[in-house]
DNA sequence: GTGGTCTAGACCACT
DNA sequence: GTGGTCTAGACCACG
């Protein structure tokens, strides 16, 4: 069974890279519940087509999610892994600390105060909550 | 009055573009009050040779933050302007919300819960706000 | 007399190709005495199943094998050989060094120095003769 | 200054992929010697073009060096990094274990016995040893 | 069918 | 000049 329950849509026109927006899709899927531990993901070939990208692209998606530790890879394709160790190590954390810091930074000097962010943190926790089932 | 006391550190080994690295390092000045409104920055040929950086760098690092509404250019060079109507528009605000949606699901699968996230940003918050004065 | 007492185990989720992984199971019974000269394998069809694979898998590790001196193929079926002549042949051995060659230098790279190393092989080696049988 | 001193060599017939062929050759440059913390490696375009082989193939290379802690990457370029808390991640010291194990399962099966494995070790760490300043 | 490797060539961002 | 991204298309290994 290929995991054709999970849907992913990318904007070409916007400055992200493709293979990144693509992780974040791939992420957000398992955040909210709708990927689940040990299920397969479409093909790197089917999916590019499905996205209308090349399939390298998909490919450095996969891998990328593969050394975070998001996904695994075994001899019948990609599929949803969440080893703990990986993905709890140190290093990421202090990755996100300061990606946090400049965010917050960001957020002041546009106007934002540390009351209007935080409100903006619980609305998105929220929205990431809520598994929509609705597909 | 020239910014003497403003002063930047920059990390050639960053993978960080170093204009946006720059650019940080500027605002976060903004924001926890060592720069005030008014305030002259180095000029472009001083701080890039201070930084051991190209004047290109400096240049498109000082021209970024014209755009975005926190410097200001005139006939002596760059001061701090912070242009409130420029700096809070919606369209930033977007943006905002959209990396900080990014990078809480970065956190929740690196296994930072909620809880976690919102203490971080009341301790950068608070580091954030004890302005440096021992420079 | 078919090989009865001989158990393989496959790792699905292994990055190693189902057929390597059966053929150094293989070898490995042969090196610490498990599987003696002479001695019936399981036949393709019947380790296939065992095992969950595909009988192809099975068939061409087991050719491997036979190609390499390890197995010979009769009517019966496949069974332990050990051809002194193809396996000692110096092409093996110069491979063999190579990859000596280069384990040594991802060791050293990843801390492990000479004599560490060398301590793994006696480690190894102690465990491999320890004919586990207990089966 | 680009890191004219290192010289590799890649053979299009072997069977071991090209990219794996690179590392292999730069990690062997700073095992013995030849390469040096902080040195720079000649550009992705140019080493692909020195050897006969497109920059995707050294990208890809380069890149793996930097997610195991032998290189990093900078504005720059790349450059000779050696990250201990990377490289001496026990992750990989099981990896090499494991790897041994195989080696030396193939070895004792083409008729090296551990006496004769363990010189061919001293013999390698040896030739390892020699920078060959000879270049 | 799956993914992996490699090539050739284009366009973009950063310094 | 440096690396990064993306495409299009080919060939191979594995199951």
């Amino acid at each position: 069974m290929r995991g054709d329950e999970m849907f992913f849509e990318i904007d070409p026109n916007s400055q992200v890279p493709l293979y990144l927006q693509l992780t974040q899709q791939i992420k957000q899927a398992v955040v909210n519940g709708q990927a689940e531990i040990g299920q397969a993901l479409p093909s790197v070939r089917i999916l590019a087509s499905d996205l209308g990208v090349n399939m390298h692209t998909v490919n450095k998606a996969y891998n990328m999610l593969v050394d975070e530790g998001v996904l695994r890879k075994n001899q019948q394709g990609y599929s949803i892994y969440l080893n703990k160790i990986q993905l709890e190590s140190p290093m990421y954390q202090l990755e996100l600390k300061e990606q946090l810091k400049n965010l917050m930074i960001n957020s002041f000097i546009h106007g934002v105060n540390l009351k209007e962010f935080t409100q903006w943190t619980h609305v998105i926790a929220q929205e990431l909550k809520e598994t929509p089932k609705e597909r």
